[in-house]
DNA sequence: GGTCGGATAGCAAATTTTTGCTATGCTTTT
DNA sequence: AAAAGCATAGCAAAAATTTGCTATCCGACC
């Protein structure tokens, strides 16, 4: 049905008014010439099982409703061996683009990328290279140098103490004395210099210890 | 510069990818002869200081990337006293929603709402109606039972507290005294019926209240 | 014109957390 | 064998948080 195998885009993305949106703008300046936007998985599978094997350029959500955009992945290459898939996310957690990047899409794209780098990153995957959004590689040298290490033990507790647990709670429930809770409190503090345990969980949830 | 004043949009939405891609499909509908899109509050802030007194349509992302839409309204109220705010979000719980609508915006729209809604909406707030999206009234319907409900002001003062701020560093950073901090904290508290900030935090990101 | 809720503020006491300093047993690495 | 790191545990003092009770001002609602 199309001539141009190198033409054909598909979005998927359960925010309708993103997914319409971004189609025109993928029109608008050329990147395609045909553009099918979808806001539901299946409606979107159905189109695709009926692709063939026609060239074609996926946009996938990372966050769907009920799962995520990784788990489409084995189905996407089921139906139709020459697509091409660009994950596009919100997510800014160095530990979720690395599980990302570790299943090796043709691109990653931040949603809050220009416009540049969004044909620069169409450009790499028509090559048949891999691209990654500049933002994100960042985000992942960043994680590299920035680490503190926690122990497993030491991430444990503060596991409880994220939920909200206090001292003699997390004490309670691991069978420890309350000042084994505190030593280890006072450890992880130590370690990234802070003066209270609602700062130590904000820098744990910040950089994913948690 | 503008003589109909009724067909000024702007979009603000930190998400530059939905941003600029949003104001193709306000334009591409007709529902706006004017679109303009910005990525980052301070270009926003600046394009709305310069409008002075005319009409225009604000979609405003509740999402931003260090606050939400909710603390740019004083500012938006205060450099133009003709803007109508329409709060786009992709929030899924029923406590945020509550919260949004208690600031009364002129509209509150869902990110995966589709064409009509969006249409309806600006049908609303073009007669001066408030609108919010059906499927956020039926959330709230469904959740009556169990709201807990927090002002605007404990909000405000939660986000200080999850980023890790003691009452003391609170009271310092917002001119207040350190009583009233502990006053607001105390209330919160009641609320949930908990012991510790740590937990009143933990419950205000599960409620996506912050 | 009164009541209610929100934001502000205070005092005193009870409780919890944080800090300074120390210590033992157990692995892993050097 | 020594050193280094981890998990455990303790005491005492300082600091911060939590709780019980009260109070004023203001705007909204009936």
């Amino acid at each position: 049905m199309l001539t141009n195998d190198s033409q054909l885009a598909v979005i998927l993305d359960d925010h309708g008014l993103f997914a319409t949106s971004f189609s025109l703008l993928l029109e608008k300046y050329g990147l395609f010439h045909f553009v099918k936007s979808f806001d539901r998985k299946d409606d979107f599978l159905r189109f695709l099982a009926s692709s063939g094997t026609q060239k074609i350029y996926i946009f996938l959500d990372y966050y769907l409703s009920e799962e995520t955009g990784l788990s489409l992945l084995p189905e996407i290459d089921r139906l139709n061996k020459n697509a091409k898939t660009i994950f596009l996310t919100s997510a800014l957690s160095p530990l979720l683009i690395q599980t990302l990047k570790n299943y090796n899409p043709d691109g990653i794209l931040s949603k809050s990328c220009n416009l540049d780098t969004l044909k620069s990153c169409l450009a790499s995957v028509r090559l048949d290279q891999h691209f990654i959004d500049p933002f994100f590689e960042k985000l992942l040298e960043n994680h590299q140098s920035t680490a503190v290490r926690f122990t497993p033990r030491e991430i444990e507790l503060l596991k409880h103490f994220a939920r909200g647990d206090t001292i003699a709670k997390t004490a309670e429930k691991l069978f420890l004395s309350s000042h084994t809770v505190v030593a280890h409190r006072r450890k992880m503090m130590a370690k990234i210099n802070c003066q209270s345990i609602t700062q130590l969980i904000t820098f744990a949830r910040e950089h994913e210890v948690i």
